[in-house]
DNA sequence: TAAAAATACTCCATAGGTATTTTAT
DNA sequence: ATAAAATACCTATGGAGTATTTTTA
């Protein structure tokens, strides 16, 4: 179950239609209903009535907060690991004052395991 | 990114090795290197240092402890839906005194939205 | 009867496999 | 020289599209 579904079901559910919810996600109404078929299968419930309206059932509303929450940290993840990437090709200046410094910062580096690259 | 590729990097980084890694998961060790060097590109960095020995950059240390979450919390939902499931199909039996019976469980049921197939 | 969802099929992207080469000790 | 990772190539599963049918209000 990719992230990419808990976000179909997310839409599907605001959106309270297939045709909707499948333009708003850019997808055809049919690969929409057959992802969120296939989904009511593999875990052996329905997540949506089909109605006068689609609207989630009881599983499906459990489903849905923790679709959300997954896809927070989905998106924490994938941010915290592009700023670390982002800083590798930064760079760090370190000023201070000649005299302490060039004792002190050499000194502060190596005790905190800073890797450096000169 | 999928859950799978989630147990991927957890994987490699107890195994310390692709070839260990990918024994356990039941894969080829080429589909996991090639699986683990895209999410690297993906990200724009190393998740692993590959030296004498396999083990993860700051990166992929920040990714695993996120990665190990989100799998819990799939985890948590597939469990819960499933519950959910299995509810569907059980039933309840309820009893009480006939008296006071006949009048009180009709009028609490009819009170909490429970949905009843009779 | 007119809309929205479901079904049937087709195509293509990519995950994963096997064979092989490269790298590092 | 050996063991492990990377690369090349192939196959097949399944996600997504178009066309169509079924359903329901």
């Amino acid at each position: 179950m990719e992230p990419r579904l808990l976000n179909y079901v997310i839409t599907l559910s605001n959106e309270k239609s297939f045709t909707k919810a499948a333009k708003k996600l850019h997808l055809a109404q049919p690969s929409l209903s057959y992802q969120i078929s296939k989904l009511e299968k593999e875990l052996g419930t329905q997540l949506f009535h089909r109605e006068n309206e689609v609207f989630p059932t009881y599983a499906g509303k459990v489903f849905i907060s923790h679709a959300i929450q997954i896809k927070d940290q989905y998106q924490q993840l994938k941010s915290e690991i592009i700023d670390i990437a982002e800083m590798k090709k930064g760079s760090l200046v370190i000023g201070s004052l000649s005299s302490t410094g060039a004792y002190l910062i050499p000194k502060t580096i190596s005790q905190n395991h800073i890797f450096m690259k000169l």
